[in-house]
DNA sequence: GCGACAG
DNA sequence: ATCTTGTCGC
């Protein structure tokens, strides 16, 4: 049976969720396990994946998902996988995998069988998500894949909270490659704010997804950034919407400018 | 005057 | 997520 895309979850479905939530989080591996993210410059890395969702302006069920491989370090597009999809369960906070991965899922499994020499051995996979168990770390387990978790707000969660002292931290990062932890009320660290480059004002907060370590995940975020967004998740971001404006161009209100 | 909370 | 223009600065 379909959840509707609309409206909240039911209490049985939410507690589905957080069962699986607590099953997948039992496989999820938060350390290092590749060669190449004990290396200063991942050398040996040759890939960088990122996957994004956009939608239609007054639709909660169609929308585009879009996975797209780079070439590390030149950071250029090699591969691009966008379809328009229909979605089938509602946005709720903290459960935003079970709206989004299962086509992300299946985006990654196309690129196994269809471009198999794209991911040679590693294709760590750079998206958003925040802390604790987000959509990083679900299509991670889910894939096996090494992925890291990339967020432009922060998730006011466990703790967390986008208060007066967190924005003085924000405006005490100097350079790009600067980073503060993000401390949840338990005092684990739940993830790293990281001025992704000298003139950003805004961080990008990043969390560990799945087999690798925070610290190599903020190393090799930084590596991805050509501005702000980590590149990767930016042109995943770039082509879904592209895509959804290419192929669902007559939904909405008329374009600005072209009334007449 | 609205509403704050990953997308 | 999406609706939105110009503008200031590197």
């Amino acid at each position: 049976m379909a959840q509707k895309a609309e409206g909240q979850p039911s209490e049985e479905i939410l507690l589905l969720w957080k069962r699986e939530q607590a099953r997948l989080k039992a496989l999820l591996v938060d350390r290092d396990t590749e060669a190449w993210q004990q290396d200063p410059d991942f050398s040996g890395l040759q890939r960088v994946g990122g996957v994004d969702v956009s939608f239609v302006k007054g639709d909660s069920v169609t929308a585009c998902a879009s996975l797209v491989v780079l070439s590390y370090p030149e950071l250029e597009v090699v591969y691009e996988d966008s379809r328009v999809i229909s979605l089938t369960a509602p946005y709720v906070s903290g459960f935003l995998a079970f709206r989004e991965a299962p086509f992300l899922v299946d985006a990654v499994h196309r690129l196994q069988e269809k471009e198999p020499i794209c991911l040679p051995s590693i294709v760590p996979l750079v998206l958003h998500s925040p802390a604790g168990f987000g959509v990083a770390c679900h299509l991670g387990v889910l894939t096996g894949l090494p992925c890291i978790g990339v967020a432009k707000k922060l998730l006011q969660v466990k703790g967390l909270e986008n208060n007066p002292v967190h924005k003085e931290k924000i405006r005490l990062l100097q350079a790009g490659g600067d980073t503060f932890p993000l401390m949840g009320s338990s005092g684990t660290v739940l993830g790293m704010a990281l001025k992704s480059h000298d003139h950003s004002t805004k961080p990008v907060y990043i969390s560990v997804g799945h087999k690798m370590s925070l610290e190599a995940a903020v190393r090799l975020t930084r590596r991805c950034c050509r501005f702000r967004i980590p590149e990767p998740v930016r042109q995943a971001d770039i082509r879904s919407r592209e895509y959804i404006r290419r192929t669902l161009c007559c939904s909405g209100p008329p374009a600005p400018g072209l009334e007449r």
